[in-house]
DNA sequence: GGAAATGATTATCG
DNA sequence: CGATAATCATTTCC
């Protein structure tokens, strides 16, 4: 419906529909008696005149003398608009006797006084009727509401030869008197006549009232198109009706002037689109959700998902899509972020400060991305389950599509771009930036704390470069923590991740293992230990298998320094400089809700690799600061909100928060990491926005945008998939302290968020490390509680559905793109 | 006026 | 009843 189904579009429809499904149709008959023709929709009355009577009617002769003969009835002769001589009387007589016959019908029907009004009008007909018409039997004057009764009869019933007569018997005054019946009966004689100079005369000069606008519209339109196409000489396509159309638009006599809508409003859209990345086979529940939030009808959320299934199938057709892997959502995706990422381009400002704009209309947030996109790891930059763009220099990529540009910039969470909402990053001492995403962002702060997110995660990052500077090299930690303690790893099958809100824990099943022991461990004093470069890698992860077996794959990371750092990990295979993550097996993701403690069945995982890998660390490099700004009354719109949520992490019980040195002092270093220790919200007054939790994840939060929540939580440990406990379940809490620390001071890395809105997220030297999730994999997962999503790869369970997220908060958002704005 | 994007409809199949 | 394939219609861009 577009939203407003223009009257032309669905008179072309049902053209269509006649032409197509004649057969049907004819079951109306355009003889269809008089008496019953009342009922009859005006679009049969179209499809009379069409069928009945040719488009160059018998009238037009002149014009058209090729024009087929028009029906029987109208063979005789064309109808002169001067009032004829016996003919007329006799169709006057016989219509008046017609009309005579429904009066008392009516009579007897309605009331008792009937006869009254029928003498009253028959005598009033008398003196019209008495001036016109030559063999004028006064008798059989009508009256306006006589004649109007007769028009319309003749007109529902067909009769468009015999309205014709009949209009023509009438004495001009009646003619004149500008009654609707009658002017639309003239109308209608005229179009069936070919007088479309008359027809377009009659359509400007009277205003019709709105019940009549379809009929007359199409009567409209179907003289241009006749004249059209008697002047080109051949039939008229689709196109050159609509151009038609556009040339000569509806005089507002039969137009309330209300704009046709063909495209979807663009947040709709966009809602769909973000479902459809998840999901593309959504329930009828999700349908359901979706066409509410959209506004649209349930036919069309679903004609829009067939549509878009179809077209990612045969990219050939339209799109330049190349889905040869089978994996089109893969690849639908990653196109798809781009495309939504287009309009809203980063702006690298040479300060090295790079802003965002949202648009305003709320762009979906991905949270996950199925592509297929190869996870390249470029010097610096990191990604995070997502397809990612490489930035030039280091960027980070948190979940997928979108992409940071810019020298040292990251992003989180990038597709999504809250509406309006600018997020600026500014690194003032160092090019690099970093910007979490706005969407995101966004969302979660006006999201409460309800929704939960999962993830996997990963990693770690590890000074570099420019760290050196702030750390020396003695500094370097001997043992690296961050990572999973091996207990916990091992652990297996279900850790519990409590949400900071409370709402939410998401647990992995699967054991997830990270290296050997979960923890990776850079040896520092005894053993090998350097770092190389501040990199971190965590061997393979294993996800349960689900459904898919993983492709392998394994990341490469390449630090960018060349530290020498080494890392040990007993699965893991890091070379120098290289992380290497082993693939992961396929992992099934739990979802729970957290209020409603439901668990959500595994979802399915289209084929995704799982592995995650990450490479080098961010460096964090003293100065840089990244800065995010985000307005906070940008955040808010409520339907936002469970996008938001999405984000927000589900906190393990420890988290590492990375700030810039220069923001935190050690005193604050250390608060922040007790903090984190204590298992209570990651985040530390400090605001640290990214933590890396050790137990099994590494959260990357925003603590203070987010109401003092956390809103990334990046798990890296577990990147395998679980169960989700209730956030009662155990926990797994190993993460000591002191690994904690050690991470933090050694390498103080990392993110750091401003209390306020306005963030610092990741600082860092010239040589960011990256971390990059795989894309496929769905390592991160984030969910949202509330609005039931599936995760990207998943398909919900049923159960779920009720609590999947719906984009539908976009709906709320203002603007409304026309269509032609939306579309491009 | 062609091409492309996009929404809708129809026929068919499981 | 839902999915797919084919096709049509609308709209806009170039």
């Amino acid at each position: 419906m577009a939203e407003a189904t223009p009257s032309e579009r669905e008179g072309e429809r049902k053209e269509k529909k006649k032409q197509k499904g004649k057969q049907t149709m004819s079951s109306a008959s355009p003889t269809a008696e008089i008496t019953s023709a009342v009922e009859i929709k005006q679009e049969n009355v179209m499809e009379m005149l069409s069928e009945a009577v040719p488009p160059d009617g018998a009238a037009a002769g002149a014009l058209n003398p090729a024009a087929p003969p028009p029906p029987p009835a109208a063979a005789a002769a064309p109808f002169p608009m001067e009032h004829g001589g016996e003919e007329a009387a006799a169709e006057q007589v016989l219509l008046h006797t017609e009309l005579l016959a429904r009066n008392h019908h009516a009579a007897a029907a309605a009331s008792p006084s009937s006869s009254s009004s029928s003498s009253s009008s028959s005598s009033s007909s008398s003196s019209s009727s008495s001036s016109s018409s030559s063999s004028s039997q006064t008798p059989l004057a009508f009256s306006p509401d006589h004649v109007a009764c007769v028009c319309e009869a003749l007109q529902q019933g067909g009769n468009l030869d015999r309205l014709a007569r009949f209009l023509w018997s009438l004495p001009p005054s009646d003619l004149l008197r500008g009654n609707e019946s009658l002017m639309k009966a003239r109308a209608l004689v005229a179009f069936h006549q070919g007088i479309y100079a008359e027809l377009y005369s009659i359509l400007e000069s009277h205003n019709f009232d709105s019940s009549n606008h379809p009929l007359l519209q199409e009567l409209w339109y179907k003289a241009r198109y006749t004249e059209a196409e008697r002047a080109r000489g051949r039939p008229l396509g689709a196109v050159d009706k609509y151009r038609l159309r556009r040339k000569y638009p509806l005089p507002r006599t039969i137009w309330d002037g209300e704009e046709t809508v063909y495209c979807f409003k663009e947040k709709s859209r966009n809602a769909l689109k973000e479902l459809y990345k998840q999901n593309r086979y959504p329930s009828p529940a999700e349908k359901r959700n979706l066409a509410k939030i959209t506004g649209l009808s349930l036919t069309q959320v679903s004609n829009w998902f067939k549509n878009r299934r179809q077209r990612d199938r045969n990219p050939s057709e339209t799109q330049s899509k190349s889905e040869s892997d089978g994996n089109p959502s893969t690849e639908d995706e990653s196109s798809k972020g781009q495309e939504d990422l287009s309009p809203h381009p980063l702006s690298s400002s040479s300060d090295g400060v790079t802003s965002l704009s949202l648009p305003s209309h709320m762009e979906p947030v991905y949270m996950q991305q199925l592509g297929n996109t190869k996870i390249a790891l470029s010097s610096s930059g990191v990604l995070l389950n997502g397809n990612l763009v490489p930035a030039s220099t280091s960027p980070v990529f948190l979940n997928g599509s979108s992409f940071l540009q810019g020298p040292n910039g990251v992003i989180l969470n990038g597709l999504s771009v809250g509406a309006s909402q600018t997020v600026t990053l500014n690194s003032p001492k160092t090019t690099s930036s970093v910007v979490s995403n706005g969407v995101s962002i966004t969302d979660i702060l006006s999201s409460s704390s309800e929704d939960v997110k999962d993830f996997k995660l990963l990693q770690a990052s590890v000074p570099n470069t420019a760290a050196a500077a702030t750390f020396s090299p003695s500094n370097i930690p001997v043992s690296f923590p961050g990572l999973i303690p091996s207990s916990e790893v091992k652990r297996e099958s279900v850790e519990t991740v409590a949400s900071q809100d409370g709402g939410s824990v998401v647990t992995f099943t699967a054991p997830v293992q990270i290296n050997q022991y979960g923890i990776v461990q850079i040896p520092n004093s005894g053993t090998n230990g350097q770092l190389l470069n501040g990199s971190i890698g965590f061997s393979s992860l294993q996800l349960p298998p689900v459904s898919v077996a993983a492709s392998q794959g394994n990341v490469s990371v390449n630090p960018s320094t060349s530290d020498g750092g080494t890392f040990t990990s007993d699965s893991s295979t890091v070379q120098q400089g290289k992380v290497f993550f082993s693939p992961l097996t396929p992992s099934a993701v739990v979802y729970t809700v957290p209020n409603s403690g439901q668990t959500v069945g595994s979802a399915k995982q289209e084929g995704l690799e799982r592995s995650l890998v990450f490479s080098q660390l961010m460096p964090v490099s003293q100065n840089t600061q990244l800065n995010v700004n985000m307005s906070s009354e940008n955040i808010s719109s409520g339907g936002l909100q469970y996008l938001a949520s999405s984000l927000v992490n589900v906190t393990p019980s420890h988290n590492f928060s990375l700030t810039p040195p220069t923001l935190l002092n050690a005193a604050e270093l250390n608060s922040g990491i007790s903090e984190s220790q204590s298992m209570s919200s990651p985040v530390t007054s400090t605001s640290t926005v990214i933590s890396i939790s050790n137990t099994n994840y590494a959260t990357l939060q925003n603590c203070s945008l987010i109401t003092s929540q956390d809103l990334l939580s990046i798990s890296t440990a577990q990147p395998a998939l679980g169960e989700i406990v209730s956030a009662s379940g155990d926990r797994v809490s190993h993460p000591s302290a002191q690994v904690h620390q050690d991470f933090v001071r050694e390498h103080r890395l990392v993110l750091q968020a401003v209390p306020d809105v306005k963030e610092n997220f990741l600082p860092n030297s010239e040589t960011v490390a990256h971390v990059w999730l795989t894309p496929r994999a769905p390592l991160v997962a984030v969910r949202r509680r509330t609005a039931a999503s599936s995760l990207p790869n998943l398909r919900a369970s049923p159960s779920l559905a009720g609590l999947r997220f719906s984009p539908l908060a976009l709906c709320s958002c203002r603007g409304e793109a026309t269509s032609g704005a939306a579309r491009r």
